[in-house]
DNA sequence: CCAAAAGTGTTGCGTATACACCCATGG
DNA sequence: CCATGGGTGTATACGCAACACTTTTGG
């Protein structure tokens, strides 16, 4: 018989163009399994506290279950990681937001959330979810932005815009985004705000 | 605090050029959490029940965690799936391997073992865990009879070759099969025997 | 000599990559 | 008028898929 079970989860973000994950006080944030409770529910349980809105937006996957001996006994850790965009974390939890690249390799869970971001990559290269870390509406050089923060590498511009339009994932809002002091850019939204398979980088 | 932990097991193999997998009287293989043992640890146990040797030959690797209610409290089970050659099963165990092609759709964990083929078919495309359902030499043709089992599809003979030895994973062994009525086959064994990943199909 | 499986190349097509200039706006 | 970021097309290389015949052996 097990000892404790508890549920963590990475929550993601790109702020400022990084990839940032939440940390608050130096840990992941995690529960206590309670009784007759599921995992998902309790994964979504702790997200809520850092999130502004009901949680619909974002993306939840369940990673690894790891387990470690505790005394004479041992302790199981099942971890997810969620997506989040900005614009919707509480103002109150923004700064327990920690740049990834900043992240010091003795981090509690490093290993764990260097596995993290491994899966976040894969996700983005073979599904739409990017989805789950952009506003409703948004330019194309914003979506850029993120796939370059998360991949961890540039793209070449007209590549990205041909690739991204060819896959008719996004619809033109109409907008446009204006006031900073260059040309105007077109917006858009994604047509599905759910998960798909797709082949979207190689 | 959760009530029971337990680790299960998906046991796959080929045999006679199906897919099969290992359901002692129509249930995964399973174990309950034991105090202060790694969850790896209980998996193999479980493995080492059907296998003929020590297991080295395998490949092993968490599926995911499953927890559901029961009475007033919550179940979780791990699930784990493992790659077996077929010569190494033990002759006691080989009459509980069933062919998942004819599985009925009602089996106890069915969408849990549906997930696991899924999971076992993208393995195969990304990595070069195929070695670990083969015995040491084999010839190209057993080894593209492996990949259509599982992949459920036939492949053309020459570019599948073409694919093999471009990656260079393989060694000539300088052995031939012989004594089928047809031209001898030459055989071949992998260069290393550890996962790497490695695009083999798209 | 016949059945059975082994072994072997070429072509077309589509996708990925590399690369440079003009456009619209705010200040 | 200048700085900033938005927006656009082409040429090349590479990988994938489709396809049929000859070779070697056992019986």
């Amino acid at each position: 018989m097990a000892g404790s079970v508890r549920v963590k989860v990475v929550i993601f973000s790109v702020i400022n163009q990084q990839l940032h994950l939440y940390l608050p006080a130096g840990r992941l944030s995690q529960l206590p399994i309670s009784s007759s409770s599921s995992l998902n529910s309790i994964a979504k349980k702790i997200v809520q506290e850092v999130t502004a809105e009901k949680i619909e937006e974002g993306y939840l996957e369940q990673l690894y279950t790891f387990s470690h001996p505790v005394e004479h006994d041992t302790r199981v850790d099942i971890i997810y990681f969620y997506l989040l965009p900005s614009d919707q974390i509480k103002e109150s939890h923004k700064q327990s937001f920690i740049s990834y690249e900043h992240l010091s390799k003795n981090t509690a869970e490093y290993s764990a959330i260097g596995y993290a971001v491994q899966r976040l990559r894969w996700k983005l290269e073979y599904t739409n979810v990017v989805y789950s870390l952009l506003p409703k509406e948004f330019t194309l050089s914003e979506l850029q932005k993120i796939y370059e923060a998360i991949l961890g590498k540039n793209l070449d511009k007209r590549n990205f815009r041909r690739k991204m339009l060819s896959l008719s994932l996004l619809r033109l809002s109409g907008k446009q985004k204006t006031g900073l002091k260059a040309r105007p850019a077109r917006m858009y939204s994604f047509r599905h705000r759910n998960p798909m398979m797709i082949k979207v980088f190689s």
